[in-house]
DNA sequence: GTCTATACGCAGATAGAC
DNA sequence: GTCTATCTGCGTATAGAC
């Protein structure tokens, strides 16, 4: 690997796990084994090695979730993919990170806490979640019309919802203890699944009431 | 007001700004109006400023969420008024950082980033969320008892979602032009709302199928 | 391309007068 | 309680030798 990309990948690593300002070019340089003043032979400054970085995450992502969905199989199955892989990508995140598998860390936070000092960065993330909710939206309005999701349910309004909460979950496993995002991912997909999917008790011409299974009743100060 | 508090106060807008790093103390003295030495006569340092902002916040903020709970209004009024608490939160704690109102700044990222700075704020951050968690798992509950939602979806997993949902849109709304929550505000709630509820269809004896009203079609570019 | 040496600024923090 | 003056350290960034 070049100098120049390894010094991409230390900057991330750094950026994440610090944000902008803390991050520093010593560490930095230090990490990829040269001294200080030999990262500016690559880059202009610091404002352009997160430049960089940024561009090369948002990139990598958006390859690994334009895979997911795929006519053939359905609606759910696509959902789920999508699901994973976002969760997989913040878990790969938190690898690159140094951190915890356990622990995905949030690039959202990143990004947030960096469009003060990067009004810029505002265009390149919207077509970033544009091109999320666009996916997530041909996902459920495929199974919409193959019958599975409900048709009461927005699509586009649907695909935002899910993109705060998919969002929403990695950000909160980061804080709070009591969520684990991979412990708990088969569990809170199938809870999502289950406020979204076109039962058969409405389908049903004659109303038969079918029963799905009780809530499981969980001790106080489960780990999820 | 004394001195403290308007230091504090001065503290949580930098801080929710700028993070904890870049947050600096000279700026801080400057709004407050004195000279930065003075703060060192109120705090300790740096650190607890940043300690007594953060309690400050979270203490604030769980007060006006324990209110809407009422076991006299219905479960859906009762989420709709959690809901309601915790964006009116954020678009203060927006306000109180000196931007616009309609785009709500993320606490969580600040807590999230001051994590690693902080490892005992850990504790008292799960305080806070087991809090939220547990007066949205009551009204979930309520709403099972009286017939208003699914007893199909689990009332502890379903009050984690939520909250990952609610904290991912706060977020988001900060990061993605499309969404803005105050102009979306209704219309989200009743897309989640649609999600839970225990239809008539489910519940009636012979299964007539009541139109919910289609999904309003909605062009694309729309600023939500 | 990488190094040593160094400039410059601003951060947090302290001493001690008033 | 607030101030002026000052210390110390680390950050980004540059000059110029090899």
């Amino acid at each position: 690997m070049h100098t120049k990309d390894r010094i991409v990948r230390a900057a991330i690593k750094n950026f994440l796990n610090y944000g902008y300002e803390k991050a520093s070019l010593s560490t930095i340089a230090n990490e990829v084994g040269i001294k200080k003043p030999s990262i500016y032979h690559h880059f202009k400054n610091k404002d352009a090695i997160f430049e960089a970085s940024i561009d090369y995450l948002l990139c990598s992502i958006e390859e690994k979730v334009d895979l997911p969905y795929d006519k053939e199989h359905s609606a759910r199955r696509n959902l789920e993919q999508f699901f994973n892989a976002i969760i997989e990508i913040n878990s790969e995140l938190s690898l690159l990170a140094g951190g915890h598998f356990d622990k995905p860390y949030d690039l959202i936070a990143l990004l947030r806490t960096s469009l003060t000092h990067f009004p810029s960065l505002q265009a390149r993330i919207n077509i970033y979640y544009d091109g999320l909710a666009s996916t997530l939206e041909k996902i459920l309005k495929q199974g919409q019309k193959s019958g599975e999701i409900r048709m009461n349910l927005d699509p586009q309004l649907l695909s935002l919802e899910m993109l705060a909460w998919l969002e929403g979950l990695c950000m909160l496993s980061g804080v709070y203890s009591k969520i684990s995002i991979n412990t708990l991912r088969k569990k809170l997909y199938d809870n999502i699944w289950d406020m979204i999917y076109e039962s058969d008790d409405t389908k049903g011409f004659f109303g038969a009431k079918k029963k799905r299974g009780l809530p499981k009743t969980l001790s106080l100060g489960t780990k999820w």
